[in-house]
RNA sequence: GCUGCUGUAGCUCAGCUGGUAGAGUGCGUCCUUGGUAAGGACGAGGUCACGGGUUCGAAUCCCGUCAGCAGCUCCA
């Protein structure tokens, strides 16, 4: 802290490097730059500040703050936070040009995000990608005036009555939830009133000749805050780099990364596919998919009779009070299928509910139609199935939606189960339970359906059907943390084994001021203490996220991303205190009393389609041995050796592996070649040569030929990388090279 | 669910302001009997997503439905 008072006002500036610099009071980032030397004052955008433990990026020319560690951002592409500073300032030049160009423009928001930026406008005109050539020359053309990003700050009062001036309602509601006593304003430029200028809290590099590579991606629609209610907004994406070279890069890995769509390659490798016959979200495995699955599930099913689970079957469907008990429906009606009612008593209430529901919706004369007929189909069904409880003559359309809810709140019926947990628990309460019993653990390969929206299915990783890798433990609360540890490090090692090792770990808990959870208070911190633990003792780095429990209890989530970078939900683990209670669960202790178990629900997995659906790209189709459809191709250089081919074939399908044959007249080139297309792991060519000396010729995938090995080896080989699961080379050492096989990852 | 874009052969796509439906690849047959990243010839394949409308005439223009894609919103 520098005093007021003091003369020689020194501040004491820690560098990176360790060393401590002594410069004058006022100095900026710029400055201490400037003292290291003239390169680095080139090279600085910004300032990173930490004082009392809390770090900050600050412009270059804003005096430094006092005693403090300064890390001095350069124009780097590899330092996230330059890199952010740098495309938070593009979005200002590119807010500048959309609004030259279409003068109509309100500014919303526009934020740097994880690669690249945006900025929300309200433009009742649509901007299309024709226009961002159009923008993008704009932006070239403010960036050659090298104008600087100059910051003023106005007091909260001013500020608001300027922006209320200028009529913006989105900057006036940005202000309002501004913190601090002052707002700050950037202008790009040297003087106010001359150039643009936004409502910001900065900070930004300091001038547009810094942005060099940049280019407008895409537009899109989004809403003021998020709220589909409020204002539609356009969206407008783009990125920047400070090197051409590195947005070329970027442009280019995002080309590669589209190669990789699960969706293109599950079709090229016919792995899975949809009908739109059968339904949208709805997963057809192909036999070779299917393969890939069955792999996953025997490996897994391995390692849970190593940890005493049980395995067992239930329908896909159950009663509606089953749901109702456990709290899935009604709650989480919208994202299910619609429920099956038995009577016809039910249907029809189900029907009317709907009409009425239509009706609600509307207004004016259309509603008071409305209405009236929902009025008279309500006699109707009352006449033919009896009176529905609340339902007088004259009750009016929102009294009578309420009333048909409540009646359909007691009907039966079914549902397709949008979760497997109820059934498990039914196995659990089918007998009395000691205390001796537990854990007691139940799996099952359960297949659940959610009714998605429509614009949220994506191939196999969002889909309305899919199974779940599911168990429940009923447990002791002295067993809850041993198994929740076992549980995690289960799930840690299905994920290792697969080469998944980028993920990130979420624990979820509960929002207090949300109505979405069950259960009491004590309850809950239990349970959010057990998993708290539990992530802790496992030893992953992980992030704990209010508002992403479930209904039930809090849980460990494993999150990976696919090719185009998106988030998804695979492996799961949660705790649950609270639908024991509701289904009255019991088991009797070593007291001879009834205790209430412990539910923890997991699945390594999470969900074999979305998994599968991230495994493709993640090996870009190319599987190890041990999940590949198709292991060994077998190609003949020409007819004559079809004979030795197909001897070979038949010896490598009775080992028990997964072999295509191909006889046909085509040329070997070609034929590998297909094979390789088809990433099938080793091809082994015969022909004449081969034949004579009872050996084939060994090729991988990549291309690499290994070399001509006597059949009994290969099978050998091949038996000994699947068991390893591994990515291989057969054991073989590669031939005239002392380069390894890599894995294709 | 919302907004925008798209839907033509198994696949990838062309088909202009309306006038009898095309390519490459794959597939089949034949020729070639071959040695490691695509030999040649011939042939089959389409209710142009579906339903309406405009028009003498619609793959093409308009409306609706369904599906896909991108983003938003959601995800027990």
């Amino acid at each position: 802290m520098v005093s007021p008072c003091s003369r020689r006002a020194l501040l004491k500036v820690r560098l990176p490097d360790g060393n401590t610099l002594e410069v004058a009071e006022g100095s900026t980032t710029a400055d201490v730059a400037a003292t290291i030397g003239p390169g680095l004052a080139r090279a600085a955008v910004a300032g990173h500040i930490t004082r009392n433990g809390s770090g900050q990026v600050v412009d270059l020319n804003r005096p430094l703050p006092g005693d403090c560690e300064l890390r001095i951002l350069t124009a780097s592409d590899n330092d996230p936070d330059s890199l952010s500073l740098l495309r938070h300032s593009t979005a200002h030049v590119m807010a500048e040009a959309i609004c030259k160009l279409f003068p109509e423009t309100k500014l919303v928001y526009g934020p740097p995000v994880e690669d690249g930026f945006y900025y929300d406008i309200d433009l009742p005109q649509s901007i299309t990608p024709d226009d961002f050539t159009r923008i993008e020359s704009e932006m070239s053309r403010i960036i050659a005036e090298d104008r600087p990003f100059l910051r003023y700050e106005l007091s909260r009062e001013e500020a608001l009555v300027k922006l209320r001036d200028e009529g913006s309602r989105y900057k006036i509601d940005n202000a309002e939830r501004a913190e601090g006593e002052t707002l700050s304003f950037y202008v790009t430029g040297q003087q106010r009133g001359q150039h643009f200028e936004d409502l910001c809290r900065g900070p930004h590099v300091p001038s547009t000749r810094v942005v060099k590579a940049f280019k407008i991606r895409q537009v899109s629609r989004s809403f003021y805050r998020g709220d589909v209610n409020d204002q539609p907004l356009q969206r407008v994406y783009g990125t920047a780099f400070y090197k051409a070279s590195s947005l070329k890069e970027y442009l280019k890995q995002l080309e590669e990364a589209k190669k990789r769509d699960h969706r293109v390659i599950g079709k090229a490798l016919d792995l899975f596919t949809i009908s739109e016959q059968v339904g949208s979200g709805l997963v057809l495995w192909l036999p070779k998919g299917t393969i890939i699955r069955m792999e996953l599930q025997n490996f897994l099913t391995e390692e849970m009779k190593k940890l005493d689970y049980q395995m067992v079957m239930t329908p896909h469907i159950g009663q509606l009070d089953l749901y109702r008990t456990s709290g899935h429906y009604p709650y989480y009606q919208d994202s299910q299928y619609p429920a099956m009612f038995e009577t016809d008593r039910g249907k029809s209430i189900q029907g009317l509910l709907q009409l009425a529901q239509r009706v609600q919706s509307q207004s004016g004369e259309e509603r008071e139609e409305g209405s009236s007929r929902v009025a008279a189909m309500v006699a109707a069904v009352q006449e033919a199935w009896g009176d529905i409880a609340g339902l007088t003559s004259g009750a009016s359309l929102d009294e009578t939606v309420d009333a048909l809810y409540a009646a359909l709140a007691t009907e039966p019926g079914y549902l397709l189960r949008p979760m497997n947990c109820p059934h498990h628990i039914q196995i659990f309460a089918s007998r009395p339970h000691s205390y001796r019993d537990l854990p007691f653990r139940l799996a099952e390969y359960g297949t659940v359906y959610r009714y998605e929206q429509s614009g949220e299915i994506s191939g196999m990783t969002r889909v309305r059907g899919f199974t779940t890798d599911d168990a429940h433990m009923f447990v002791t609360a002295d067993q809850l943390q041993g198994e929740l540890l076992t549980t995690v490090d289960l799930t840690r090692r299905v994920l290792s084994t697969l080469g998944l090792t980028d993920y990130r770990v979420r624990v979820g808990l509960r929002d207090s001021a949300s109505d979405k959870y069950v259960g009491s208070e004590e309850n809950w911190r239990k349970a959010e203490s057990a998993v708290r633990i539990a992530a802790n003792e496992s030893g992953v780095d992980f992030s704990e996220e209010v508002g992403e429990a479930c209904f039930y209890g809090p849980k460990i989530d494993f999150v990976v991303k696919d090719c185009i970078g998106r988030s998804w939900q695979l492996g799961t683990v949660q705790v649950d205190y609270n639908l024991p209670e509701r289904f009255d669960l019991t088991y009797v202790g070593a007291d001879n009393a009834p205790h209430r178990p412990i539910m923890i629900h997991r699945a390594p997995f999470g969900s074999m389609e979305r998994f599968v659906g991230l495994l493709i790209e993640h090996f870009a189709g190319a599987f190890p041995l041990w999940l590949s459809p198709v292991q060994v191709g077998v190609a003949t250089v020409s007819e004559k050796s079809a004979a030795y081919a197909r001897e070979i074939h038949e010896g490598l399908k009775s080992a028990g592996l997964r072999v295509e044959l191909d006889l046909t007249g085509e040329k070997i080139g070609p034929k590998k070649q297909r094979m390789r297309d088809a990433k099938i792991n080793y091809i082994l060519v015969v022909g004449e040569k081969e034949a004579a000396e009872r050996t084939v010729n060994v090729n991988d995938r990549e291309g690499r030929t290994i070399g001509n090995k006597p059949l009994g080896a290969v099978v050998e080989a091949l038996r000994s990388e699947i068991a390893s699961k591994g990515h291989g080379e057969l054991g073989f050492p590669p031939p005239g090279t002392s380069e390894r096989v890599r894995c294709h990852t």
